[in-house]
DNA sequence: GAGCTTGTTCGATGAAAGTCGAACATGGGT
DNA sequence: ACCCATGTTCGACTTTCATCGAACAAGCTC
């Protein structure tokens, strides 16, 4: 299984923010952001899994997140150090905006 | 005419992560960065008008843009202050992001 | 007022994105 | 070996979105 993981600097900006414009992604970030390591599974946001693990790819291949491979199961995490030294203020801004329903 | 400028504290992060999440919107907000007030007919990004019209619809829909209105000419420039004040960082990596062409 | 300029709005169109169920792949566990 | 659990991939469907030309609105200038 190839794990699709690019580099920060050949991600446009616009990908790693369309990747954070979405309530579900911005959700398992919010929930990333909280400690380490969470198998994809933990994330129940009232998406099938099909929508899950389409999510968590979107957010793979934008670099947001990188992904560990154990056994059935896979185990994903901010890339937070590489965001923050990248994108300076850009996850907290985002993290530590008011949760807004609509 | 009525101009919609919504407060906000009352978009959702969401929408202004979307807002920017768009190759010609982040080239008028670097544009607007740069310094004060922009007629809108001064964004040329190889778009027509009516998609510019979009485009700065769309920016100021989400709070990141004040319209004034002087006869038929339409002044756009950024709400960098109230931007800054909610989401601290979050235009500073923006703009500071290098511009990736591919 | 006629004409020009500036900008918005109205369809229409084509592409992208979110969502799902079902099928598939893979690796335990018993 | 068989089943189960965890995820991914594959269509298919629906919604959203960027884009355009054309029509419209409003104001300026002569």
């Amino acid at each position: 299984m190839e794990l699709h993981e690019p580099e920060l600097r050949e991600v446009p900006v616009t990908a790693v923010l369309a990747a954070l414009a979405d309530d579900v992604r911005l959700q398992i970030v919010r929930a990333l952001a909280e400690g380490g390591e969470y198998a994809c599974g933990t994330f129940e946001f009232g998406v099938s899994k099909a929508t899950r693990s389409h999510h968590l790819k979107v957010l793979r291949e934008a670099g947001l997140t990188r992904t560990r491979v154990a056994g059935t199961s896979r185990y994903v995490r901010l890339r937070r150090d590489e965001l923050d030294r990248l994108y300076p203020g850009l996850l907290h801004a985002v993290l530590a905006a008011p949760d807004r329903v609509a």
